[in-house]
DNA sequence: GCCCGCCCGTTACATGGTGTTACAAAGAGA
DNA sequence: TCTCTTTGTAACACCATGTAACGGGCGGGC
């Protein structure tokens, strides 16, 4: 892939030109915008891999502007603002951004989610699928991916950790594809947009397997869902009906 | 595929207006019907994609209903119970229902599982998508292709480490005809999605042919099933009937 | 700031699947 | 029947994986 082309749309000057700087000397093509009018200038010029969105831009609305983008154009959106309640999460992912960050942040974490969304973008087709807010029903389970909720087949809530959620995402994105534990590594990293997790070491993920299988299996030593391709890695061996809301 | 027209067979009356007007609301042609006459009416008036059935509906059971319905019809049932024993579940599968949900149930729970069911049919229908979700039957025994469970003649799950189901699996695709040791590595190869096994050495198929012998023969000294081509290799010696879902 | 609890990776040990080896048993041919 | 070859079987060893226990790190509450 060649040099991403990022569009930093910030109406507070300052503020825009620091990411811009930022950006660019991480190897990256930050190109400033102020509103509405300049994103739709930038898309007729030339390609844009990524938008890095303001929720607040004085008086046009960053969600609106968002919820307009998605519904012509299919680039990625990670929405920055001061407001990191819940409440304003929600409608971000809402209107389809595919990540949220909130201000003030770490410089690098940015650039990691920036890294994160851009790698998901580019093989949105095989390891992984986009943040949409979905809900999945697999084996009598049901996962929804905007609260995060996990029910069992009796209707029970089951808590699942970050990272257990996360890998639970990763096997639906995939099921019946065997993964090794390289490709659920990756997946962890895009599905969670926290910083590059290293995680080089060997056993995590049969950790994070046993504590997911743990938790949604019937019986966990004789898993029915995820399953063990030994010398390969895992696969989730059951149907998922996914369900776009 | 047109609307999906589907038949709520329920006695209840408040029950049925809920589950019509809500699956009318998700796009999909609900058709009410009380009992057993209804179901042959709606039969003759047209095409039904799929019937929810209320397990107790007063005075018939839902359970004779389905097993009368599977007899003339080739539909998709989903019976729809309070009661959620295993024992109750068990009978309704032994039937022909495609799927069983306990009352109460999560409305878009329900609307997930509907999905699904009508989504496999579908997939039935068009002989291009078709996966190895087969099963098969032979001298008795079953195995599911798609839970990788076998069930032995009397009735009783028996558990195959994958490299002897890759084995069965190869001789369930190859019956009566005798494979040399090669082909057999070969065909594990092709069905396992584990890397190539170079597998040089000699016996360890003689081995496995052994494990999976004394899994599912009788009597292991003297098998009806995977018998010995001296000098040749091994054959599936018994007719296998497939049965795609 | 301190303490507590939770998440999660690490480590060490247990378990289990699978190929190897060795030897016994069964066939085939002389 | 004797002998050679092929196959069956049990014991073993190796390695991938399961699992329990530990501990560092981090965030929340006081």
């Amino acid at each position: 892939m060649s040099i991403p082309r990022i569009l930093v749309v910030e109406d507070d000057t300052e503020m825009r030109q620091m990411l811009t700087r930022y950006l660019q000397k991480h190897g990256t093509i930050a190109l400033p915008a102020t509103g509405e009018n300049d994103i739709k200038k930038h898309f007729d010029s030339g390609r844009i891999d990524l938008i890095l969105l303001d929720v607040m831009l004085g008086e046009e609305s960053g969600i609106e502007i968002c919820s307009n983008i998605r519904q012509e154009h299919n680039v990625p959106i990670i929405m920055v603002s001061a407001l990191s309640t819940d409440q304003q999460r929600m409608s971000g992912y809402s209107v389809g951004a595919d990540d949220y960050i909130a201000k003030p942040f770490n410089a690098d974490l940015l650039m990691a989610r920036i890294k994160a969304v851009l790698t998901r973008s580019r093989r949105s087709a095989s390891l992984t699928h986009r943040r949409r807010q979905s809900s999945y029903t697999f084996a009598g389970w049901s996962y929804d991916a905007r609260t995060s909720e996990v029910i069992s087949p009796a209707g029970y809530q089951v808590a699942l950790s970050q990272r257990e959620l996360a890998l639970l995402q990763t096997f639906l994105a995939n099921p019946h594809i065997p993964l090794t534990r390289e490709e659920i590594v990756e997946g962890l990293n895009v599905t969670e947009s926290a910083p590059e997790n290293s995680d080089v070491s060997g056993r995590a993920i049969d950790m994070l397997v046993g504590r997911l299988r743990s938790k949604v299996e019937t019986n966990p030593k004789r898993p029915q869902m995820l399953k063990t391709q030994r010398g390969v890695g895992y696969v989730f061996a059951v149907d998922v009906v996914v369900t776009d809301k």
